[in-house]
This record gives structure tokens, C-alpha cells and sequence, in this order.
DNA sequence: CTATACTTTCAGCACACACTGAAAAGGAGC
DNA sequence: GCTCCTTTTCAGTGTGTGCTGAAAGTATAG
């Protein structure tokens, strides 16, 4: 009941090299426009190819903006596959042990990007991308916005409260050094509020608003 | 002559837990309201202890969002002391190498958020950050679209061509599986597009046109 | 209740990345 | 030329993070 998982699990398991150089070679073969020239098998080929090209490059991204590749990975593959996976399909395709899919996949249900899913009659469980690019990152902006801006903001309106006369007494809230560090402090401030500001509209717009307030933009430019 | 950077290496050298738990403690022993009542020395220690504090926590933000922490220290230091410091003064305050203040301070000036300084008569490089903190984050927000973005975007639009009709027939083109996958990536190329034109605003506009922008954000809200 | 199907946990391992410190390179002044 | 002061480089090391895989846990069916 679980091996039609594994029959999927030709030999490509380590071709990163060889595809991230050349993506398009995969389609080398095919004749440039008539009718329905590629067999079937060779547009599955294809359309493994192009995954595998999505998944690899959301990785990287991932990476680079703080979140674990496997994650990153494992959401990718979710999305671009367009139908709900076991945590077996995951584990052969992206090559990673149980443990680690069952960890990430947690993870990714924690924060809401993905779902849980059943189906009838079976006992495994399938996950499933959220299909709408809009609200994933919606929910991506306000979490982040909580865990990392929220917690700066608060800091620096600390450190000014650490540096205004009654904590300090009158003197020294006049002295040169502790007047720079206050407006370092402030422009930062403002800063951080308004960005907070548009994660917020990010937040609460989603696409409606915020194709509209690009067209805002635009005529800004 | 570079003693003087070490003269202020007091024993502040591990004092991170103690300040995590309760910075605002540094502040007791004033009195609450009345005139010049703290020693220029208590202000002096004060004023450290929000540096750190903010050094801290910029440490800790930058890590999150695929910074290294002691890039982001190295930094924040500058940002927040607003005068030049030399290599020694920031190993010393940071407790960092030479070699690795080396790399970071080169690393940051590569950026562009901070620039190297002579002064008159003085041999080694002094250091500081850039005031504005608008242009700061456009400079980091050009970079990271150029690095992290443009790329995805650009994978995006070879998945799509690797699936369109000349590459994989006419047939292949019309399977359920292959529409879907073309779905998906449209509305993340569509998402990514209008990413990118927000970014670029910041990117264009600096302060000036960023404030106009949440203007128009908060209407829509 | 036991057997089976599937999921979660976590100790131990492996690897990537950041950091150190000493040696080499650079360059100003004598 | 040499000396002195400073910066840069990089081999070696340490640490934190992510991953594995087997063992424990949970749930359903019989």
C-alpha cells in the first residue's frame, strides 16, 4: 500500500549537479513545434525537470533569507506539485529521512503555510500547499513581523527611555554623546515604525490592496 | 598610541546574560526626576549599557534574516556610537579577533552601509556607518533584490518556457498535471513581479517618497 | 486484547560556517 | 635600503545547526 510511493523513485536521486548547470538540456529531443511529437513519458520527464528546477532555486532563497533549505524545499515541492503528498512521496523526492520530514512538515503546518489533510478510507495523512501565493505570504509577513521587528522596536523605545532625564538626570541628558545616540536612535525609530507600517498593510491587503497600491508606486517612480 | 582603545576595556567582557535579563536595571541609582544628580561616570556607564543593549538585539535580528551576527554587531556598533572607530576599538568592544574584524569591517564597506575614514596625521582606518538610515536599506534592499530575487523571478520564467507547447508538444501542453503546474507558477511570477516593484520604490524613492507610499498604504487599509 | 500502519521524538553524528591568531603583505617614514 | 605600524589572509579549530535512523508513541482494525 506504501510502495506506490517508491515506484516513482527512478535514479534520480543525486543529479543536482548535472541540472543546475543546464535545465533546459531536459528538453533537448523534442522537435520545436508540431503536434503531439514528445511521448508522454518524456513530458513527465519534463515536468519532473522543471520541480526539480523550482524546488532547488526556492531552497537557495530559502537559505538566504533565514530559513532552513529543507523547509524551504519540502514548501516548494508542496506547491509547485499542486496535489497533496505523503510524508513518504516527500521523503523520496527531496531524499531527507522520516525524521526530518516529519519535523519540517510539523513546522510548516505551525505556521500555516501548509495543511494537514486526510482521505477517505486512508490512514496516512497527506499535506497540501495553501494554493493562493497571496495569503502565504501574508501569513509569512505577520509572523515574521511579530517574531523580529516587534521585539527591535520595543528595544530601541527601551534604550531611549534609558537615556531620557529621569533616568539619567539633567546633565547628562544634555551632553553631546548621549544627544547623538538619542537621534541615531529616532531616525531608526521611524524608520522601523513605517516599515512596520507596510508589513502591515502586506498583512491585511493581500493581493486586492496591494496591486493597487503598486499601481500607487508606479506613478511615484 | 593604541593604548587608548584599550583603556575603556572595562570588565564588561561577559555581561551579556546579566543585561539580557533586565537592562533597564542599569538605570537604578538615580534619582528619579531633579537636576544634574547622576555623576558624569554613571551616564557614561549608562549610555554603554543602551549601546549594548541595541547592539544586542541588532545581532540577534540580523541573524534571523541571513546576517551574520557579527556583521550586524560590527554595525549596529557604528550605527548607534555615531562617531568613527578604528579596527582595535571594535575588537575590543566586541571581544572579536583581528582577523575577523578585518573581514566584517571590509565586508560592510563592500556593502556600502559603512565607509572608511582617514584622519589628518593618523595612520590606521577609522570606520563609520552611514547616518541615514533610509539610504542604508536602500542600499540593502537594491542587494538583496539584485542577489535573491531577480534569480527566482528569473527561474520562474525558464519553468514556464520548459513547459510551454515548443518545448514539450501539444498534447503534453494540455495534460491536467502540466496545466496545473503552469498555474502555480504564474501566480508566484505574478506575485514576485509586484514584490519586486515594491522593492524597487524603496529602492528609488528613499524616505521622501516611502512616507507618500504609507500614506496611500493606510488609506487602503 | 494484539497486530498493523503510520507518526513523532531524540541521541548521536556530520557538516558547514564563523572565528582565531599568527604569518605575510602592504605601505609610510627614515 | 631598512624599520615600524597597520591591514589582510588563511590554515586550523570550534561550535551550532540540521539530519539521520532506530526506538517509542499513537491510532485504527480486527
Amino acid at each position: 500500500m506504501n510502495l506506490e510511493s517508491n515506484q516513482n523513485k527512478l535514479s534520480h536521486s543525486d543529479d543536482l549537479g548535472g541540472s543546475t548547470m543546464s535545465p533546459s538540456v531536459a528538453s533537448i529531443g523534442s522537435n520545436e513545434t508540431t503536434g503531439p511529437v514528445m511521448p508522454t513519458g518524456s513530458a513527465l520527464q519534463q515536468l519532473r525537470a522543471v520541480q526539480d528546477l523550482f524546488i532547488r532555486r526556492w531552497g537557495e532563497m530559502g537559505q538566504t533569507w533565514g530559513i532552513n533549505r529543507t523547509m524551504a524545499e519540502i514548501h516548494a515541492l508542496l506547491f509547485i506539485t499542486a496535489q497533496p503528498l505523503c510524508t513518504d512521496d516527500v521523503m523520496d523526492r527531496l531524499n531527507i529521512s522520516r525524521g526530518n520530514a516529519s519535523m519540517s512538515l510539523r513546522a510548516l503546518c505551525d505556521w500555516g503555510i501548509i495543511r494537514r489533510m486526510h482521505r477517505r478510507g486512508e490512514r496516512r495523512e497527506y499535506f497540501e500547499s495553501l494554493s493562493d501565493v497571496w495569503e502565504m505570504f501574508s501569513i509569512i509577513a505577520a509572523e515574521r513581523k511579530r517574531r523580529e521587528m516587534d521585539p527591535v522596536l520595543e528595544t530601541i523605545k527601551q534604550c531611549q527611555r534609558m537615556l531620557e532625564e529621569p533616568a539619567i538626570g539633567k546633565a547628562a541628558a544634555k551632553q553631546e554623546t548621549v544627544l547623538a545616540t538619542r537621534n541615531r536612535l529616532a531616525s531608526m525609530e521611524e524608520f522601523m515604525e513605517l516599515t512596520n507600517k507596510i508589513f502591515q498593510s502586506f498583512i491585511v491587503n493581500a493581493k486586492s490592496g496591494l496591486t493597487r497600491v503598486v499601481k500607487v508606486l508606479l506613478k511615484n517612480l
